[in-house]
RNA sequence: GGUGAUGUAGCUCAGUCGGUUAGAGCAUCGGAUUCAUAAUCCGGGGGUCGACAGUUCAAGUCUGUCCAUCACCA
């Protein structure tokens, strides 16, 4: 965005935070707030990230407004009008506690295929086969625990079987990268089904024109909350929306998504804005996933990194958008964030490359010639050369191959200082007659500076900022590449950017690490979907047991008096537990994700002191301690109030 | 399980229509330099291009099988 409106085009960058769904109405509901609350909030939370990280859009709106329910609405009624919308009665699990109907992943029973228990009920863990909740053997209501009903409800279809011939002709458009063409034969070879797009009451989103009790799936209003957002900001900015949304714009619309939405906007979205008489996207761009030394993100593995964490270590927002730029090349690959090589590479290119030319000239331009440039410069072959990159580097970022791009000012980069090395300015500067010579080559080398501060300013805006005060110009525009920089005054120098310091990586990971051990923060997610994975379970209670069974368990308070990792073992801790007068006994636990040993030393937890002992790999285990967990990553010890000593029995 | 993608130097990645001795940056080693917040320049070493088979005068590139990793399966 930001290089197309270097290169002077009028172009708008709209977003929205998609809010609906089931998962929001109850994580609302746990957390005892307003399903607006919750949305307010984490509206606040995706602006101040986004901010921090220089991401600069136009506008930044929520799908719950009064444009995208218009909006909604009028796509729907237009499908309907095209005999694209079908009602069907449907059955589905129906949680008779809650009186809700329940997504496929609040369904939790045993697998019909390999009998595997606790799967959700669109597919298995497990064995990896997919089905239908109605499948699941032993369901249970993730939400209440109850056992759910089958219960019939009407549903509203939109008709995308009868869309087939327009898509299978679009997806060959030029709209879609060649790895989500290909995605899309795969769909297309399945067959497309019609799109379920109503949900019964209770649902937090928009009810359906002429359907009372039915409301809009989540995924159909969450694309259409790209045009609300325009809407309203074209109300503000006094725009023609239909100029840029009408079937017959002309401007181009680029669509930039994660790879794992690609179906809603390469299928039902397309499929939508065509039969509702809107203009379609120009290009949809799905970008890969992004893993951190090589792994997904897991917070138990500490490679869990936070966009506000980052920021709140005091990192340099642009050293991340450096690198991912130099890795992002316009195809759906997953991305990596190798940590050290993030550092390396961006202390290599940015401080030692890049700054560095400014760095190591302007200096003489202030001791020697008064912080003015020269007048005139003899050689203009080198800067011509780089005056002619424009056009190449122009065409990478236009095919959005910011890495190619990126290459590319680097190796100008290396001519630059090689130009430095070989005219050795700390030389000519002892030689008074070669002062001339010495102005002219700090010149050149603060005009290549300049072109590479214009090429890289798409993808560091604050950096480029920094780099046009010191040099007293104006904001540097593409075309501003063809003009030369002379005889003007520039500023002193100033340290432009530091170095990445490998302790404030260590420091980030453990900050995440941190996070993540007294309490778990709720997953971010970005998507409503994507936040039914986030609420959490409630696991069945189990059979109904008397007194006696009860007492067979022993439970005790155990100082744990000392504590230490297992060589060898991924999970476990070697504990040794003090009973008090009934001695001490050796424990292995399976809490090593959550705790340091040397932090659970001295402390007070509750032990079964009458299980039997196992051997294990690493020796035996005399008991086991007890500790709470979700399906939420996170374990939990338990503690007796102040007063309890070792060795008392707990009942 | 089905489908798709990926696999190239220690690390991160390029490699166009099949065509010279497979490249870059970082790391490493040797040298130079001292303007620059240890930055820069020159040079060297480092590869069974995941494996095997095939097509071809010629394969990192095309085909098949297998292995590994990742994703998707509404």
């Amino acid at each position: 965005m930001r290089f197309q409106k270097m290169r002077g085009h009028d172009c708008r960058y709209l977003c929205a935070d998609d809010t609906h769904g089931t998962a929001i109405m109850l994580r609302a509901e746990k957390e005892g707030i307003t399903p607006e609350a919750l949305i307010q909030r984490v509206w606040g939370e995706h602006t101040r990230d986004f901010a921090g990280f220089h991401i600069g859009f136009d506008h930044y709106y929520s799908t719950h407004s009064e444009e995208n329910r218009q909006l909604a609405s009028k796509i729907y009624l237009a499908l309907k009008d095209a005999g694209l919308i079908e009602v069907k009665t449907i059955a589905q699990l129906y949680d008779p506690v809650k009186n809700l109907f329940l997504p496929d992943r609040f369904i939790k029973g045993e697998c019909p295929k390999c009998g595997a228990p606790d799967q959700y009920g669109d597919n298995c863990e497990v064995c990896g086969a997919t089905y239908s909740p109605t499948d699941l053997k032993n369901p249970v209501s993730a939400v209440s625990g109850a056992t759910p009903v089958h219960k019939d409800s009407e549903h509203h279809f939109f008709k995308l079987g009868d869309c087939e011939a327009f898509l299978r002709e679009w997806t060959r458009s030029g709209a879609l990268q060649d790895e989500a063409a290909n995605k899309m034969q795969e769909w297309f070879a399945q067959g497309l089904s019609n799109w379920d797009i109503s949900r019964d009451a209770p649902y937090f989103g928009f009810e359906i024109p002429g359907a009372p009790g039915k409301y809009f799936y989540v995924w159909l209003d969450a694309p259409v909350g790209y045009m609300a957002s325009f809407a309203k900001y074209a109300q503000d900015h006094g725009l023609d929306f239909d100029a840029w949304w009408g079937a017959e714009s002309k401007a181009e619309l680029v669509h930039f998504i994660g790879k794992d939405i690609l179906y809603f906007h390469a299928l039902f979205w397309p499929a939508m804005l065509k039969f509702s008489g809107y203009r379609l996207p120009t290009k949809i761009y799905a970008h890969g996933f992004l893993t951190v030394n090589g792994q997904k993100m897991s917070k138990s593995r500490g490679t869990f990194i936070t966009a506000a964490s980052y920021l709140e270590q005091g990192m340099n927002p642009e050293w991340l958008r450096y690198y991912y730029a130099a890795k992002l090349n316009g195809s759906m690959e997953d991305i990596d964030l190798n940590l050290e090589d993030f550092v390396a590479r961006v202390n290599a290119d940015l401080v030692g490359k890049f700054i560095n030319i400014a760095s190591r000239t302007a200096g003489f331009i202030h001791k020697q010639f008064g912080g003015r440039l020269a007048e005139g410069v003899a050689n203009l072959e080198l800067i011509g050369d780089f005056q002619a990159a424009a056009e190449t580097i122009a065409a990478h970022y236009e095919a959005r191959d910011t890495a190619r791009a990126l290459r590319e000012i680097m190796a100008l980069a290396d001519r630059a200082n090689q130009y430095v090395a070989d005219e050795k300015p700390w030389e000519l500067a002892k030689k008074p007659e070669a002062v001339y010579r010495l102005h002219e080559v700090c010149t050149v080398a603060l005009n290549l500076f300049r072109l590479l501060t214009l090429y890289l300013k798409p993808v560091l805006p604050r950096l480029a900022a920094e780099v046009e005060t010191f040099l007293a110009i104006e904001p540097l525009a593409w075309k501003d590449a063809q003009a030369l920089f002379l005889r003007q005054k520039i500023n002193p120098y100033t340290h432009l950017m530091t170095r990445i310091d490998l302790k404030a990586i260590d420091a980030l990971i453990d900050a995440n690490r941190q996070n993540l051990e007294p309490a778990p923060a709720p997953a971010p997610v970005r998507h409503a979907e994507a936040q039914a994975h986030a609420v959490q379970a409630a696991a069945p209670v189990a059979e109904t047991i008397g007194i006696d069974d009860f007492a067979k368990v022993d439970l005790r308070i155990a100082r744990i008096a000392e504590a230490a990792h297992v060589e060898g073992a991924d999970k476990l801790l070697r504990l040794t537990l003090d009973l008090g007068p009934l001695g001490t006994r050796q424990v292995f636990a399976g809490i090593k994700s959550a705790y340091a040993p040397e932090a659970l030393v001295g402390r007070l937890t509750v032990m079964v002191a009458n299980l039997a002992p196992r051997k294990m790999k690493f020796g035996m285990s005399e008991g086991m301690v007890l500790a709470a967990s979700g399906d939420a990553p996170g374990l939990f010890l338990l503690s007796p109030d102040a007063g309890a000593a070792p060795g008392m029995k707990v009942k």
